[in-house]
RNA sequence: GGCCCGUUCGUCUAGUGGUCAAGGACGUCAGGUUCUCAUCCUGAAGAUCAUGGGUUCGACUCCCAUACGGGUCACCA
């Protein structure tokens, strides 16, 4: 049974690059009849944000990336918070420590959370004490300044087995006496993770790549407690334009603005699993089933992609196209609604029309609303010179003489008034919409009905 | 700075020793369709496969070095 997770921090908004994450072991999960988790690694009480963790779940459901057992949806393997599972770590902590695999020692709080400048190399200072150190976790905590590290080899390399890479062979001195567990008693990522990984029956560890400096001491850690491996898996991280790591100061990363952005969660997947992952027959646009069928671990490149929003704006307007009009419609009320910009005011039947005729002039749904001002009761035509008033008068005699108002008789006498006046359709175009292109002319004005028209032209000219 | 990972058109990529003087997609430019704008269609420009050495009859593909980029070196994940 393949079980996958992701392992996101409630540190703040939910990330794309966690989403990146989600999105291959999700599909890894479904296409093996698996079950895909997420945990949610609440161990640093300094950087947990109010909230975040239900924000993290919002996005999830709204990508539909929903997963099998979670904080949530609680199954056989529960808790899913790390915040929640304290005993469970200091227990095989202890097994650490009574298997001197693990040991004491001291540090002066004031050290906690320092960065360093590593422009030069760094010769950490050890903190020396007379005292005996504490002899099991809660005698630990009590003290306040002793911590848990793991113990290293000195003698021998440490081989990490990534099926991306293959095999990535690190030396002793580069494998550090990682603190297992804080101060404060809560343990540190890598002792939670590789005891919440193994004891949830994880199968394969799908993560960025950034964790490879640190996988040989995950590698140690199941070698202590006597645990099989999971398949390891560094995927590529995702980059800036500048190519550094994707990061809020140069691009976009919170998963809230594409939604506000009106890119739709189906198109943000398929772009997503094109970095890094190419489709069999090269297919570009493809869906989240097929992707699930297709995807394989093993072919996910390893360079890290740099994110680029000209074609996920492209790939959006690729799904946009290919909505059925009812579809688009229902995507559109939810979108607005969820920005707080209401549609309202046009009937469903006028609605309809105008998204048929705007479907294939938008590549998000932002671009939906600039685009129908003319629609908007409020709308008027725009008269401002003499010259515009003549044509405005022309058009009235020519709309008054149509019968039939559909789109073919008024561009009829649209064609009229360009040759009489000879004027181009951007002007034309300016006085009927405000704007100097957009929609199409005579289907605007056949949905906006010959009254409406009429009226709107009796206003300007008056 | 040490170590780790990487390096094919501006970007995403195909390519696993000969079929590649490198194919596709986005973007760009030009043209066609057309009531503006889009869509759609056609075409063009764009990569001496980071550089230099090997190995081989033959290398984008294998090996080494150099350069460059990224990651990591926290009581953060």
């Amino acid at each position: 049974m393949v079980r996958t997770r992701i392992a996101p921090s409630p540190t703040g908004y939910p990330h794309i690059g966690t989403i990146y994450q989600a999105l291959f072991n999700y599909a890894f999960a479904k296409k093996n009849n698996g079950k895909f988790l997420i945990r949610i690694e609440n161990t640093d009480r300094a950087r947990f944000v109010e909230g975040a963790e239900e924000v993290i779940f919002e996005a999830i459901d709204w990508f539909g990336l929903t997963e099998n057992e979670s904080s949530r949806k609680v199954g056989e393997y529960g808790p899913y918070r790390q915040s929640e599972r304290l005993e469970i770590y200091h227990t095989y902590a202890q097994e650490l420590i009574d298997k001197d695999f693990a040991y004491f020692a001291y540090y002066a709080k004031a050290d906690a959370g320092q960065k360093k400048d590593y422009t030069h190399t760094v010769v950490e200072k050890k903190k020396v004490t007379t005292q005996a150190p504490p002899k099991t976790i809660a005698e630990m905590i009590k003290r306040g300044d002793w911590i848990l590290r793991m113990r290293a080899p000195k003698d021998k390399d440490t081989v990490v087995h990534d099926e991306i890479r293959g095999e990535i062979v690190f030396t002793p001195d580069q494998v550090t006496e990682q603190v297992l567990v804080k101060s404060d008693g809560f343990p540190t990522y890598h002792l939670a993770a590789i005891v919440d990984d193994h004891l949830m029956g994880i199968t394969h560890v799908v993560r960025g790549e950034e964790w490879i400096s640190s996988a040989p001491k995950h590698v140690l850690l199941y070698r202590y407690f006597g645990w099989d491996i999971p398949k390891l898996y560094h995927t590529p991280t995702l980059r800036n334009p500048d190519k550094s790591k994707l990061s809020k100061r140069h691009g976009h990363t919170n998963v809230q603005w594409f939604r506000e952005e009106g890119y739709l969660p189906e198109a943000i997947l398929n772009f997503l699993a094109l970095m890094g992952w190419t489709h069999p027959e090269e297919k570009e646009v493809f869906s989240m089933e097929e992707f699930i069928s297709l995807f394989e671990l093993k072919d996910i490149r390893q360079v890290g992609p740099i994110f680029d929003l000209t074609k996920l704006t492209w790939m959006n307007g690729e799904y946009i196209r290919k909505m059925d009009v009812a579809s688009l419609v229902a995507e559109l009320k939810e979108f607005y609604s969820f920005v707080d910009q209401s549609l309202e005011s046009l009937d469903e039947k006028t609605l309809f029309a105008i998204v048929s005729i705007a479907q294939s002039r938008i590549a998000t749904l932002k671009e939906f609303y600039p685009l129908i001002s003319h629609f908007l009761p409020e709308a008027k035509f725009h008269i401002t010179t003499d010259e515009d008033k003549k044509i405005a008068e022309t058009l009235k005699d020519e709309f008054l003489k149509i019968e039939r108002w559909n789109k073919e008789t008024i561009l009829e006498a649209l064609r009229i008034i360009l040759k009489t006046h000879s004027i181009r359709m951007p002007i034309l175009y300016t006085i009927i919409t405000g704007h100097e292109r957009g929609l199409p002319l005579p289907e605007s004005l056949e949905i906006l009905g010959k009254e409406t028209s009429l009226d709107r032209l009796n206003k300007a000219l008056s």
